[in-house]
DNA sequence: CGCACGGAATATGTCGGAGTAAATAGGGAG
DNA sequence: CTCCCTATTTACTCCGACATATTCCGTGCG
């Protein structure tokens, strides 16, 4: 046991459920992300980088492949560690979009994911009015009840609007189109914080909701996708406003614990 | 060393510039996209496995480290590691792509990529269109003409065809939806096999690729979604018909093993 | 008879070191 | 000045040991 009660501990978000090798990907990339470690930038060898981390090799080696399985670095044999240029990353990654909002995010980048979203939901409305059946319809018609019972405000409520969304995903039929909307809605709901920060939810967004309900309901897959489409179009303009007023505020105190999910 | 010249090799998808424990994600990753490990199922043990694989320990754990970066995994002492359910695969990271064409591609997987694809890629079309610079129109206009030069029976002329589609991705100025739709034509042009094992393709595909630079170039977003629409259209058409011989041809395994996710 | 608590067994997690292979940089020969 | 060869640096692989977390099961109590 190298490790003494008088070192400080190597990591700070280290939890349990969280394994060390975790630990060091997730602060490796949370790094790459926020551009501490610029594309190109060779990171120190693994005997110095996992010492200075106060971890073994194996466990740095471990967090490396992660990074590497995610398209963030490439290691190669006396050339050393280097970050690859930004297009090479995994960016629809659960993980890699959790490291990306970990830090102030780029306001680009949720531009981006927004527009992708606005580009996919509408059309998952629309297969979704398309190929329900009887069991996708119950489970919207009880996510909308939940939702209306509990608000946005609480827990429940949040959980509530995921299971609405994931039972639209699920009554696609698209593995592909399910996986990619519940990365990018995850991705989004991280934005959460800044409007929960900013000021609360002034608008109901129960009507927009039942609007996609009845349209599925009805199979009109047009008037699904447009309800889709004006309930992203609300979403983004939510976050919009809230990022703005961030943008015009002091500087966050930094002591913020935002320990993702 | 424990391996002598008589022992068969460990696997024999190792080349140069792979490494060891990248031969053995991608021997476990095609196994479990292929089915041989189905949802739920636990491997056996790390000593055991890595024994019976012929490397060391440390190599398998890796290997296992990007499998479940790629949420293919999890790994839980005492509980073993086992396959998580598929909803929770990163469907759309290259290397599960890849390992997903590895096999005999599901064709319900294949068709929900080109109805993500037929979802983005005209979406893409239009806002290049209205985004578009010089330098962007240059990049195209070269990519075309390299595609007439070379045809698609070509790598070169393959080649031009990803340019001309990366040209248009770079001119939506979307880094979400750029390696999205990276990762979506390569794994559409895995399919690429199947065009050419059945026939030759009959169509030439130049006329419908200048019909949407012709719309990019004057600017008109509607007209280049459409002519994108028809494009990948075409390519389903051409994908479907592919496949059908494909299934019409001797017994590919007659047992269609529906494993209910 | 059923449930809660606690200890033991077991598989993953972490560690440190030794030796191998590969790629770059530098020096030497043509 | 070019080309090839050598040397060095770095990641890659292997090994064996210990630590830790979780499950399982036996025990005791209600």
């Amino acid at each position: 046991m190298k490790l003494d009660e008088t070192s400080k501990k190597p990591d700070e978000t280290r939890g349990p459920g969280r394994r060390l090798h975790g630990a060091i990907a997730h602060r490796l990339g949370t790094d790459i992300l926020s551009g501490k470690y610029a594309p190109g930038d060779v990171l120190s060898g693994e005997v110095a980088f996992a010492e200075e981390l106060k971890v073994s090799r194996s466990a740095y080696r471990e967090a490396i492949q992660v990074l590497t399985a995610k398209g963030l670095v490439a290691s190669r044999p006396k050339a050393g560690t280097r970050v690859l240029p930004r297009d090479r990353w995994n960016l629809l990654d659960p993980d890699v979009l959790g490291w990306a909002f970990a830090g102030e995010p780029d306001i680009e980048f949720v531009r981006s994911l927004f527009e992708l979203r606005a580009i996919v939901e509408p059309a998952a409305a629309r297969f979704a009015a398309a190929r329900r059946d009887k069991d996708d319809l119950k489970a919207m018609k009880e996510a909308l009840t939940a939702m209306r019972r509990h608000t946005l405000t609480t827990d429940a409520g949040r959980a509530a609007d995921r299971d609405f969304h994931n039972a639209i995903l699920a009554a696609t039929r698209n593995d592909a189109l399910k996986v990619l909307s519940a990365s990018i809605g995850a991705a989004v709901n991280w934005t959460t914080q800044f409007k929960q920060r900013s000021r609360a939810l002034p608008r109901n967004p129960i009507p927009d909701h039942v609007r996609v309900y009845d349209a599925i309901v009805s199979g009109d897959g047009a008037a699904a996708a447009e309800a889709m489409n004006v309930l992203v179009d609300l979403a983004l303009e939510d976050t919009r406003s809230a990022i703005e007023d961030r943008d015009s505020l002091p500087p966050v105190g930094a002591s913020d614990a935002l320990t993702g999910s």
